[in-house]
DNA sequence: GTTCCTGCAAACCATTTGCATTGAA
DNA sequence: TTCAATGCAAATGGTTTGCAGGAAC
């Protein structure tokens, strides 16, 4: 069976440099911008994380399903204080240690990948979803994700060379997103 | 005026892709493995940060020369806690709060980098090192830095396409290291 | 002198944990 | 029926801050 993966706001995946493709308002330091496709899975996260927990002898409870299917309907960068707020707007009994504890295990599962950042952790999805990098402005916080696979065989390269197995990498970019910048001239050359 | 930069343990600088070079014991959860030759600097770090803290009608105190020097005395990586021991053990009269408000001075004055592994952050030398990425042994915590043109490029050509203006990068390689894989094996087959 | 800096202790804030209770398998 | 999960509140731990006294310019 197939997983048909409700993810929202997908864009160009791009292969070796991606096309440009910026988000309109700047201001709120939120992140989002997504721009890659999702991949067909053959489980659902639930059922994936349901497997996770059977192995271990763990088990499948209201506030871990309906974490795990929130989390999975939106694709989107979020943090446990946003995700808790959201499960308890919409009526969803979960505690924020619950969903710090359950957040773990969806790492350890393999389900979501943790980004850091400012002081607070961010989590993404790592299920369902191409391997993909991060393009982080600097002046409102945005989160750019980008595709390249040249990253990967250099990662691989340098892990040889220096007798290291890599298991993951992290690449994030930091710098003024297009956005940003052209606020900052249109200060520097006011129309008058 | 040049300053010699008496920075310690350099090594391979690589351009493409560096040769291996790995510490020998892997049990302590340190960093360093240092791989790179210091840059010659003009002047030295204490006149830089004198000169950053005057622009800004700061001042250079007692316990900031004695955190400044002690800090490009050695090249390895450090936390505030770890640098607020030591400079306690040498007799020097720093407190916890005073070192995390130098760090993060020293920060902003481009001399030291901040490297957000773990809980704790790590601090590196910037002013005179020559810019670099990590490998980071998941098992031991060993912090090997490596330096790779092809990554700036990388990251430019991709900013370019995003319509970013990229101002710095990481590249965290996370992996096990050469040493720990080799306890690895030595313990699932061991000498009877 | 004025302004900035220091140390101390307290505050902060994200995250973790102990424990009594509740619930999944 | 058993072992694990939850929620709450308290603890943790790295980092920041308010403030009164002390130093640089």
């Amino acid at each position: 069976m197939s997983y048909p993966s409700s993810l929202t706001l997908a864009r160009s995946s791009g292969s070796s440099v991606a096309p440009a493709e910026v988000g309109s308002d700047p201001r709120p330091p939120v992140h989002h911008d997504i721009e890659l496709q999702p991949l067909q899975v053959d489980k659902s996260p639930e059922e994936k994380f349901r497997e996770f927990l059977a192995i271990r002898g763990e088990k499948l409870t209201a506030p871990r399903r309906a974490l795990v299917r929130h989390v999975f309907n939106a694709h989107k960068h979020f943090d446990a204080d946003e995700l808790t707020a959201e499960l308890q707007e919409r009526g969803e009994k979960v505690s924020r240690s619950t969903v710090y504890r359950t957040l773990r295990l969806l790492v350890e599962a393999g389900l979501l990948r943790e980004l850091r950042l400012t002081n607070r952790t961010a989590y993404e999805h790592d299920y369902g979803y191409p391997s993909h990098d991060h393009l982080h402005c600097s002046e409102c916080g945005t989160i750019v994700e980008f595709s390249n696979e040249d990253i990967r065989n250099l990662r691989e390269a340098i892990s040889r060379s220096h007798g290291f197995r890599a298991s993951g990498h992290k690449f994030i970019i930091t710098g003024i997103c297009e956005a940003c910048r052209r606020l900052r001239n249109n200060r520097r050359r006011p129309i008058i």
